[in-house]
DNA sequence: ATTGTGGCCTGCCCGC
DNA sequence: TGCGGGCAGGCCACAA
């Protein structure tokens, strides 16, 4: 995949394919250098102890959320918005939009060593990522990737909360991050601050052509951040479309770039 | 329950 | 040239 990508859904989905490479393989180390990384009252001792002789049997994802199914349980991965996965140093993401392409040893905050050789590890200068022991998948809504018309109704039904909080909620729909929705809500001609539950049949049909849209064509371009938008997606920043100075606010506690023109 | 806010973390970039 | 503050956004705790 392409440098610079936010870890949003696509960018987790091609961790996930990276992962599933250690299907069949044995875990015959952990490395743990940073305790803080672990949650759920994990420590280096106790995933050591946990893992260490485990055999990797899948890798799935549901939304921005990987998770390693190992003959001792479940390993949920979470990428926060530096985090990359890398297989013995070398990952599907080169580089993310805000983290530079160095790469600091000191950065690598979990590790999973296999064999047959290879080790997999979560490489995160901002530690805003972290990995536990069989996370609660049933908190997550339905992934974004395979969502209906039906999924989306529900997710917006009777809201107050602006249409853009309730995209990014993943108790909701997993897998929307800040950089998608606002794409896709572009691209939909959606006003992302009108009130969720007020968005209609029309307009609600129109964002969910384009969200899958969206979806597909930045997951062929090679990340989240390859919509059409991103370019402009700054202060002075013009609609590509029709050329309007570009709104610059805050919604569901995210930098949101919308156009004022053509996004009712 | 729903919704909003602030904090976490730290590298990078801009302006002085 | 160095320095300091603002900024990025996924996630979580907490408040109203």
């Amino acid at each position: 995949m392409a440098p610079s990508d936010v870890p949003e859904i696509l960018e987790v989905e091609a961790y996930r394919r990276l992962a599933a490479i250690a299907e069949g393989r044995r875990v015959v180390g952990v490395d743990a250098p940073d305790a803080w990384y672990l949650r759920g009252g994990a420590t280096p001792g106790s995933m050591a102890a946990r893992l260490v002789g485990a055999t990797v049997v899948g890798a799935r994802r549901r939304g921005k959320l990987l998770l390693i199914d190992t003959t001792a349980g479940v390993i949920g991965w979470r990428f926060g918005m530096t985090g990359r996965l890398v297989l013995d140093g070398v990952g599907p993401i080169d580089r993310l939009a805000y983290a530079s392409g160095r790469d600091d040893p000191a950065w690598i905050r979990f590790g999973l060593r296999l064999d047959p050789a290879g080790t997999l590890a979560a490489r995160d200068p901002r530690r805003l990522g972290s990995i536990e022991m069989d996370p609660d998948q049933d908190a997550l809504g339905p992934d974004a990737l395979s969502l209906t018309p039906g999924a989306l109704r529900v997710a917006l039904a009777g809201a107050r909360a602006p249409l853009k909080a309730r995209l990014l909620d993943q108790r909701r729909i997993a897998g929307l991050g800040n950089l998608l929705v606002d794409e896709a809500c572009w691209r939909a001609g959606v006003d992302p601050a009108r009130p969720a539950g007020g968005v209609g049949p029309a307009a609600r049909r129109r964002l969910l052509v384009h969200l899958q849209a969206t979806l597909g064509d930045l997951g062929e371009r090679g990340g989240s951040h390859r919509g059409d938008l991103q370019p402009e997606r700054r202060r002075g920043g013009r609609c590509p479309r029709d050329g309007a100075l570009l709104q610059r606010r805050t919604i569901g506690g995210r930098t949101t770039y919308s156009c004022p023109r053509h996004q009712r």
